[in-house]
DNA sequence: AACAAGGACAACCGCATATGT
DNA sequence: TACATATGCGGTTGTCCTTGT
């Protein structure tokens, strides 16, 4: 839930402004205009969900389909957990499938949408009306997590698509027709890359994990491994909820 | 052609929690 | 230690588009 530490950050400064970064954001806004009328709640969701330069545009690949309901078995509504496994694509956008796709063609093939089993012999009014029916079965238990909460870690451990190492992408990708003619860039990048040490917002980006701190790297590789296992073999459910718990400890 | 209904998705809201003072 | 603020998350709402009548 809350934020991940900022020094866990690798190349970000902390600490007290300096001059010389004074100086860059007053040049940075007087070049991008501060005339923009938004928080920055607003401003960072616009970038997450639909700015990035690492967004997956398009439909949901079947494969990726597969993988969100078997994530979902698995997670729950940790959405921002199911989408760090499904690169390029946002914790809004599976939101979105998921109640607007998959929770539909799922009750219509008689199955739970919480916890994608078949529903137990249910009275016929509970599949004409798969609202009700939702709403009368017991709902599924899961453990309100509060640490860790992981948030992406795809660039890290999982490949990327080809089109995450541009930080640029035509509006045209995006479908708006408003900025054709524009290329959008990743707006902070030229500020934040600035320092001596080249790092930049999209190695931001690509750096936390959330995993608990004092995971050391054997442990992360261990989790991987045993994340790929489940991605390549049919898991009966026991597996799947000793996975799932290894991420609630 | 006009309108209504429903679907899809972007954006907002409230809460929990980390961080800084 | 207490408080204010920033950030990240899931749930919900609002808006636009498509389809049906």
């Amino acid at each position: 839930m809350g934020r991940s530490p900022c020094s866990s950050k690798v190349g970000l400064h902390k600490g007290p402004w300096t001059s010389r970064e004074d100086t860059l954001l007053v040049n940075y806004i007087q070049a991008h205009d501060e005339g923009l009328l938004r928080c920055g709640k607003s401003c960072r969701l616009r970038w997450m969900n639909y700015l990035r330069p690492d967004i997956k545009r398009g439909n949901i690949s079947p494969d990726e389909d597969d993988l969100i309901i078997r994530l979902h078995s698995l997670l729950g509504n940790r959405w921002s957990l199911i989408a760090g496994r499904l690169p390029g694509r946002t914790d809004n956008e599976i939101k979105n499938y998921w109640n607007t796709h998959l929770s539909k063609r799922l009750l219509s093939q008689g199955i739970d949408p919480n916890t994608t089993r078949h529903y137990q012999s249910q009275g016929s009014n509970n599949k004409q009306n798969p609202k009700k029916a939702n709403a009368t079965h017991e709902p599924a238990v899961i453990p309100k997590l509060h640490l860790p909460k992981p948030s992406r870690i795809t660039t890290v451990f999982l490949p990327r698509n080809d089109s995450f190492d541009q930080c640029t992408m035509s509006s045209s990708q995006r479908g708006e027709g408003a900025l054709d003619s524009e290329v959008i860039q990743c707006p902070w990048s030229e500020y934040v890359n600035d320092g001596e040490n080249g790092s930049g917002l999209l190695s931001d980006l690509e750096c936390h994990s959330g995993l608990p701190a004092s995971e050391d790297e054997n442990s992360l590789e261990k989790l991987y491994e045993e994340y790929l296992q489940l991605l390549r073999t049919d898991e009966d459910q026991l597996q799947l909820d000793d996975f799932a718990e290894s991420f609630l400890i």
